[in-house]
Parts: C-alpha cells; structure tokens; sequence
DNA sequence: CAGCGATCGTGGGTGCGACCAACGGCTCGT
DNA sequence: ACGAGCCGTTGGTCGCACCCACGATCGCTG
C-alpha cells in the first residue's frame, strides 16, 4: 500500500542473529550518544565516571582495563573530563609513572544526572518489552557477553 | 585469585541492556568482519549482494534504502564490488539518472559463500544458548527492531 | 647495584560504519 | 517550459575501537 515500495529488508538479514543485534545496537547507541549529547558529555565518559565513583581513584592504566577503554583514547577522555571538572589527575607519589584520577563533587553529580538519562534510555529502548521479557533478554545478552569473554 | 585485580566492570554497565547490546554488538560485528576479510569482502558486501539477489537489478538509490546504507556509501562499495566482478553498472535506458546494478554470476557465488561464513558465525555467536533460547532472542531482539523501525 | 623487562602516560595513526551537504544531470507533473 | 524533486558522485564529519612507538619510571634479578 504505502511506503516508497523500495524498502523491505532482505530475509537474510532479518533472520540472521548478528544483524539483529546490530541493528538493535545502532538504536541504542543512537539514543545513548543523543542523552549523552544533551547533557554535554559521551558515551566514554559515562564509563569512565561510573568506574571511578564505583572503585574509587585509580591509575589511568586500569581505568581503561576496567571499561575497555584502549588506553590512548583514556588519555583523551580524561583531558575532556578535568577541562569540565569533572575528574581530578594528579601524580602518584608512590609511582611516579602513573596519574590518580579522582572523580570531582561535580563529576559524581555529573553522573548521577546522566544515571538518570540512561535509565530513560533503557525503558525507551525496552519499551515494546514486557517486564519478564525484558529480565530474560538481559539474562541471554548477558551470557553471550559471559562466553564472548576472553576478548 | 589470579586477575590483575584491575578488572572488573561497573555494576551499572553490566545491568544496562543498552551496554550489553552494544557489547554483544561489538563481538558480534568483530567475527563478521573477520569471517568476511577473510572472504576478501566486508559487511556492506553482503548486504548489497543479498539485496540483489533477493529484490532482483535494482538502482543505486533503491539499495542504499533497502539496506540502510547511505547512497554516497553505495558508490564506493559499488565500485569495489564492480572491480571484484560481482556487479554490473549500467545506465538505465528507462531513466538516465539511474544505474542499474545487476549481480553477477560470480556475485551470487560469493553470496553463496558469505553465506556460509555467516552461518558459522551466527553458531559462534549464539554457541552458550540452547535452540529454545536463540529462538527467544531472535523474537525479543525483532520486536525491538519493530518498534524502533521509524527512520 | 647495574641492568633489563614490564608498565605507564602520551601522541600519532588506522579502520569501519554511519551520517551530512552540495553539485550537476535528469524526469516528471503541472 | 519550468520548477520540484530524485539520482549518482565527491568530499567531508563523527564516534568508537584499536595499534604502534616513545620516553620515563618501577621492580626484579643477577
């Protein structure tokens, strides 16, 4: 009836795992970087922030090991993060090689308004999910994830 | 025990679907790319190839709508699928402005292949879930995909 | 205690996927 | 016959993920 007839997505894909999952990963992230964005800030930086509030200072080294972030990109992240306040770095005395970073007043509140963006995120996300259904597809996400570890 | 003891994900990425989507996501799009580079192809290969076998010659426009690639993408992965023999570029006799992209033989027979790599790829990916599970996510990740189909 | 391997911060560069803006050519409805 | 709108193409941008190389530093071992 509608439509420009030109679109309809091949069967192959819609049929193939991956495709799914990338396609529903592109909504998501669309949608986080877009709340992320609003609030001045990026998907990293909510890693970073989260990371820190919940495991304390920390070495810019294992910073990057705890959210996956390649150390480089650390670096960078962290130059935006203490421009905005948000963060502390300063040398560790007692190794002289690393940064402590410390997350600032200001950047815990930082975060905790951005908890509040990604929890909107999440029900626009689900939405079409009922709430059991929602549990089980964190449940089968989260074990792939669990098999998919060893980088 | 062993572990650096630098590791460790927040808790509040590991409870989001919107983190485990992505993550998910991200292994997902690591195995395709590498199944496919090592077919000499890539994701948009398959995804033009199997829009053309499935709907038939197309033109540029129309492909790049049926699946999701931007137009201006189309042309470079166009040029590189024509170099490679798997499309034909011809002027279309009806409406000058278009091309027509027809697949060729040689094409379809690396569709055929791809999509043989595909589906070892979706039995790596899904290798933890049970059939009953794999059914399930496809089911809740499509209604996802429903829902936030406008766009 | 000299020396060497490993680690840390930093800078630079790559790749892919997804987008946007603008252009000249062409079609089609009015 | 003319303007709105589509088509192909070029040439950018952005985010995220990665890699390599460097100098400084640490810590173990000989």
């Amino acid at each position: 009836m509608s439509a420009t007839a030109d679109d309809g997505t091949p069967a192959r894909l819609k049929g193939a795992a991956s495709w799914l999952i990338n396609q529903v990963s592109l909504h998501s992230q669309r949608l986080v970087a877009e709340g992320m964005a609003a609030a001045g800030a990026r998907g990293y930086h909510y890693r970073l922030l989260a990371a820190l509030e919940e495991f304390g200072p920390a070495s810019q080294a294992a910073l990057g090991r705890r959210t996956g972030i390649d150390r480089s990109d650390v670096v960078a992240m962290l130059n935006e993060l203490s421009d905005q306040g948000l963060v502390r770095r300063s040398p560790d005395p007692a190794d002289r090689r690393r940064n402590v970073i410390t997350i600032t007043l200001e950047g815990a509140r930082r975060l905790h308004s951005l908890d509040q963006v990604l929890a909107g995120i999440q029900d626009e996300l689900l939405a079409p999910l009922s709430p059991d259904e929602r549990a089980e597809l964190v449940r089968l996400l989260s074990a792939l994830l669990a098999h998919h570890s060893g980088r």
